[in-house]
DNA sequence: GCGTTTTTGCACGGTTTTGCGCGAAGTTTC
DNA sequence: GAAACTTCGCGCAAAACCGTGCAAAAACGC
């Protein structure tokens, strides 16, 4: 923990004529990256952290290199350096939230991935909160001449990496455990928009078809989301199934797709098929 | 074969003082460049990056040979050169802003700390984009129970880790350079609330007491601020003093108190009081 | 065709980057 | 709280990469 501080108040040395430098120096005393270096940014922008040996062996070097390259980013301060790897400087660091995007991540990124390729380029969408939505932003950083909204910091952050995406932050107080920006602001916010899609994420799923979630604020922008959007989508893993929660956000009767990992229940399938909603069942591909 | 497709696209030789340079000058200073540098110009802006050794395959030429090219290419400002290759300018870094932010820091922060005390507990404040906010936003942390309404995607992570600040993030279109929200929406979120302090800061401040700004939008956005406060800090390091930008933000006479870092000219300090505008100038704590 | 200009290839010395070994610092476990 | 294990940073030597001068080759103008 010490070590983390020390790091934060240690730039001081690189200030003068630092010695060896593992990158070009510019005129401007600022440093263009390698090509390595620029590929560990944006896959920490997009994953939120990067392993120090899992980069050694992505990019066939020794550990040391990685370590070097590591050391300047920080220095750049473009990331911060833990042990064992790196992470971004947002200060959006939930331990809870951490914990939970980990949850399930290879089924969240192959649901993100099937969500995501039923997005075309050209057309605007919302991405509201959850994990998943996240992962669906990651998915989208390929995606051109898109405009994102979203009321989720993360995904703000994740899609910055994208040039061709055109990115609307939604006002509102934000909720430090997960980034998120709710309230009545949130709302007002987005009924200022029709976009052509909703990507929206869920806390439980129960036997009805109902989404249901915790916070009553979040759900009222939830709610609002739906209804400003053309087509609308839910990204969902299996571990949702079956929970509950206390406050109803909507009915998959409402919505157009369901994006998720394993099958559903026969009742919840027949009714889906009953209600028109589209159920897509993404398979891990090995 | 492909030297021979070269002659085509070497027209317009026109002389002048020919350094030496791997590519025909035209009268207007510029170059135009031969058939191989086009299309490796083209292979890094649809690859991102360019690599020498792959490129002499591909043009079936010595390494010396691309190495001139991306040279010349570097020297025109069409590309970056890192060693091993190549990538495009506009990279995925925002360089600029770090350097901005790395600017007269220690001058940041005095400023930032004489402001911050000028602001106590308990109260709600607005603070709006640029590297100085920021300095405040780190100085704020630890003031307890305060609302803080920002358009700088920087300043709410940064308040993230004071549990004693209520965080209200203005909606707007993200703008990747600085993390700032800017826009009409942004105008219209501002305009919903009414605080007792607004710290602002500027591009610019000349000798009449105008304060200037680059971005039309952004300058919006700072008078509606201003209008939404009861008191207003400008916060502006003396570097900015007699420079000059496009857009008028405000003048020194609607703003209750300036937190610099060195004595202003005679003549504005005159104006200065004749306006009721007080004049802070923080020192450096050795 | 012949002189001139431009471009390319080759050889060489200098610079940057990488890998390796080692002691120090940090993390985990019991 | 101490031992076992990781991870870290640094110095040094090898390897890869870079720029430059010079001569051969190609292309051009006339």
């Amino acid at each position: 923990m010490l070590s983390r501080l020390t790091r934060l108040f240690s730039p001081l040395k690189s200030g003068g004529a630092s010695l060896k430098v593992n990158a070009t120096r510019r005129r401007d005393d600022t440093v263009a990256l390698n090509f390595r270096q620029t590929e560990i940014l944006e896959l920490a922008r997009s994953e939120g952290r990067v392993v120090v040996e899992d980069l050694a062996q992505r990019f066939d070097v020794t550990l040391q290199t990685i370590r070097r390259d590591l050391a300047e980013l920080a220095d750049a301060g473009h990331l911060e350096r833990v042990h064992g790897g790196a992470t971004l400087r947002t200060g959006v660091t939930n331990l809870g939230y951490e914990q939970r995007r980990r949850m399930n991540e290879g089924a969240k990124a192959v649901i993100a991935r099937a969500c995501a390729a039923a997005i075309p380029n050209n057309c605007s969408l919302i991405l509201n909160l959850g994990t998943t939505t996240e992962a669906v932003a990651r998915e989208l950083l390929g995606h051109s001449n898109i405009t994102v909204v979203t009321n989720n910091m993360n995904v703000a952050n994740i899609l910055t990496a994208n040039p061709g995406c055109e990115i609307m932050v939604a006002g509102g107080a934000l909720r430090r455990s997960d980034g998120g920006l709710v309230g009545e602001l949130t709302t007002q916010f987005f009924e200022q928009f029709k976009v052509d899609y909703a990507v929206i994420g869920t806390s439980a799923l129960d036997r009805d078809g109902d989404l249901l979630d915790f916070d009553l604020a979040e759900v009222r922008v939830s709610k609002t989301i739906i209804r400003q959007a053309r087509r609308r989508f839910l990204v969902c893993d299996h571990s949702k199934l079956g929970q509950s929660a206390p406050a109803r956000l909507a009915s998959l009767a409402e919505l157009d797709t369901l994006f998720t990992d394993a099958p559903l229940p026969d009742d919840l399938m027949a009714k889906c098929a009953d209600w028109g909603t589209m159920v897509h069942v993404a398979r891990q591909t090995v």
